[in-house]
DNA sequence: CGCGCGAACATGTACCAACAAGTTGACCGA
DNA sequence: TCGGTCAACTTGTTGGTACATGTTCGCGCG
């Protein structure tokens, strides 16, 4: 019966005790050594355990510290309100809702004049190779580490919008700064996607083994033609997407009554 | 300035190899022994390499055979479209998307009812331990398992409805059925958020390590209350979620020139 | 009192060895 | 020719050792 690896015996055991509450959110395991004891294995099996439940995102592991369960907190983002689509995620808006959920936001904002990414010139229907404007920003939430937002612009809108060039924050927001310039975004296209964390990405969230990363990527559309290319890259483990389609009126049926 | 561990270098240096082309998609690595030579270093170092390559999701391994550098195909789905609003996602759709991209679609079906889960009673909006109708389905495109996708109905809705607690297909689609009792959905609210499989994801889905799931959340609402929630499971490799909101005239403007 | 150093303990890195188990292909016999 | 066996390769599992490095805390010295 004792078909399955023993380190895969330890990471089931844990596992078990891990979901059945025996090690809380929060909480410590015992140390390598300890486990080794435990389970009758040296302590290269016991950490090939643990790596298996780090790697699932169940615990992460310090130098010096040991492994802790970890606690997931998620951030609610809806991204098909209205309000999204007039203003869509604008600094404001993220200050605003982290404000709004009691924590604190934070964040670093960059804008430079690059060439095109070929991912972001498909969707913008600018050729590959021509230049556009990222404005780029590295939010937190708690002074943890919570999203980076690239934003391109073509090249063709600074004609129109020359202040998205410039560095630092447009105070009005750039979907207004647009309107008042007479570029108005009327709809846009979502695509999320999910994979492990690049090294860079890894570095910018903080993330360790066992979480992915959300990529979730906007383009927007002004009445004949993409304004706009924003690609976040959330961490996953902090992070769910709404999208509320059509007629909701039933949905909050017990908070109306 | 070695300060870097032996391993990431390793990892660093294949990495950069998959990524300018040494090894392409679905061509092989050298063995560990190769390796562990090329490096100057132990097996156990290299496997250590390779190892977070796996966990990245950028080569598999397979006993016997050695180190894969993984293709991802991207199945993309249509989230937002009315078509989905109306039909959303019952096994025709499924077997007619992938049919359409040239794909041989295979699915399992079975019915149970089940006490509803806290998950998805919190959505239907019914109390804990009450039952519910659980449809749940496992998709294969070319014989790769794609997804899993429980749909739960709240068992008030049996006594408008029966045939959807009979086992088997309901031939015109579930929304077809339901509105022809009179039950029509007229919005529904998506949740997408991602992590790593468990084991029992990791077993249906056939994922190995490095490769998260996106779980998808749909719930549907009638006039008055929610209907049903589906919960799907895709392989976070194989799939790309795509949402249109507002208006998207513009979108397609060099096709229709 | 406070500061620093070090002991004790945690995980991280790196190596070695041996055997288990899956895959492939060559070889040999019927 | 066909089929089976086996050698030679691959990765998987498990044990061991040693030392590096990060963290905590208490002891002792200034």
């Amino acid at each position: 019966m004792s078909k399955q690896p023993k380190y895969e015996q330890v990471a089931d055991a844990l596992r078990r005790e891990i979901d059945n509450g025996t090690y809380g959110p929060g909480s410590r395991l015992p140390s390598e050594a300890e486990l080794a004891t435990r389970f009758d294995a040296s302590r290269n099996t016991v950490r090939a355990g643990l790596k298996l439940l780090v790697s699932q995102g169940l615990v992460t592991s310090s130098q010096g510290l040991g492994y802790e369960v970890s606690k997931h907190e998620v951030f609610e983002l809806n991204a098909s309100r209205f309000e999204n689509l007039t203003f869509p995620q604008n600094g404001d808006a993220f200050s605003t809702d982290v404000t709004n959920a009691g924590r604190h936001p934070h964040q670093t904002f960059r804008v430079e004049l690059t060439t095109t990414p070929e991912y972001v010139a498909t969707r913008l229907k600018v050729e590959t190779g021509s230049r556009s404007v990222l404005r780029f920003c590295h939010r937190f939430v708690d002074n943890v580490p919570w999203s980076t937002q690239a934003t391109h612009y073509p090249d063709w809108l600074l004609a129109e919008a020359p202040r998205l060039a410039e560095p630092g924050d447009i105070a009005e927001g750039t979907t207004r700064y647009l309107a008042s310039v007479d570029i108005e975004q009327i709809g846009y296209r979502d695509e999320i996607s999910t994979r492990m964390p690049t090294p860079e990405e890894a570095r910018l969230l903080e993330v360790g083994a066992g979480v992915p990363v959300m990529l979730w990527t906007r383009t927007g559309y002004s009445h004949d033609r993409p304004i706009r290319c924003t690609i976040t890259t959330l961490r996953g483990d902090l992070n769910r997407m709404n999208y509320e389609i059509g007629d909701l009126s039933g949905r909050d049926g017990d908070e109306s009554e």
